[in-house]
DNA sequence: GGCGGTATTGAAACACGTTTCACTTCGCGG
DNA sequence: CCGCGAAGTGAAACGTGTTTCAATACCGCC
């Protein structure tokens, strides 16, 4: 990413991480990053935007720390569930910036499709490694399974952003979704 | 429910059919209700909460669909799929209302948490009621299961207002994930 | 019938996302 | 070095969610 957009994602990481949503104002965040509002809207088509851009560089950064750390486990079962805990506490470890990014990312601007989409679909990839593991054997597991854990794993997030839960419930349903899951026949 | 909240509600679900979220213009509403804004928002804590209070309404509305003509099914499994199918057909045949209000309720204001929350709970109750089917057997089928199979769904509803994915694609979501849930043993 | 408190009204004000615009700065090919 | 087009700037304006407030209407109770 440019420099100048980089600075400008960052400001608004910031501001999310102390205050949340509504803290990430775009006045601030340019006159913060050093440019102009409408540098920023060059840049981002809209807050929401801007935000799920931050989701993005998360993600970038628990995929850095897979591959450096990758997930052990002697089943999938066990490797996604550790796959999520990972995941959810690294997410929620700085819960404004977290539930800002979900509001964004589950808004539902058509504009800000494109970005969302590529967010899931490196998420589901991620889930997938976690399943499959190290070893070449257990192919079948991957496609629908990445993709109904992923499904319960949003939810669940949401739910949390929205305080109906707590972290903890977050782990949890994943866990007893993949218990489920990976119960039927073919782990 | 009032008389004077529910012309309010009434209101915005017709603004919302035609014109999505953004065409819900508060003072709009208010015009259009005939009454005045701070009379809303003495009902109302904010846009938000107004739209979650039509998707209560919503459910109110297939719970009674549901009591009338219950879900059939030789299998918890059958039950639950056409559950699924019945209900998000019935959401996504109003899209722009059905988004609007996904969008508030997944917007994570605590402010509204409360009511999301409540529908929440009735929409697990119509899954457990799916899965359980009319014979006072498999009661053990139920707690869990339902929770997971309303995270696929509101997961992928979540997706579809966001044009992530089709309504086909949110029958599918959930058939598949119940086909893996309902598989592990208890069916 | 008068009274007190609560709900409603109408209108204005405020905050913030977003757009617009005239002007300036920058980088680069000729 | 010039000139041009793209990018950036600063400031203002607009729309809409939300709040505020003084004035008014309503309603049950003495």
């Amino acid at each position: 990413m440019e420099e100048r957009a980089q600075r400008i994602v960052d400001t608004a990481v910031e501001l999310a991480e102390q205050g949340g949503f509504e803290a990430v104002r775009l006045r601030d965040v340019a006159a913060e990053a050093g440019v102009a509002l409408g540098t920023l809207y060059r840049r981002f088509r809209s807050k929401e935007d801007l935000l799920v851009a931050a989701l993005e560089i998360e993600m970038t950064a628990l995929e850095e720390r897979l591959v450096q750390t990758p997930i052990r486990g002697t089943s999938a079962f066990e490797r996604v569930v550790r796959f999520f805990d990972f995941a959810t506490r690294a997410l929620c470890r700085r819960p404004n910036l977290a539930r800002a990014c979900i509001r964004a990312s589950s808004c539902g601007d058509p504009e800000v499709a494109q970005r969302v989409a590529n967010f899931h679909k490196r998420g589901r990839r991620l889930i997938r490694t976690a399943l499959a593991g190290d070893d070449p054997k257990t192919p079948r597991i991957a496609a629908d399974c990445a993709t109904t854990l992923q499904l319960v794993w949003m939810g669940s997030l949401v739910g949390w952003s929205g305080n109906l839960h707590s972290q903890a419930d977050v782990i949890r349903h994943t866990r007893d979704a993949a218990a489920r899951v990976l119960a039927s026949g073919d782990a």
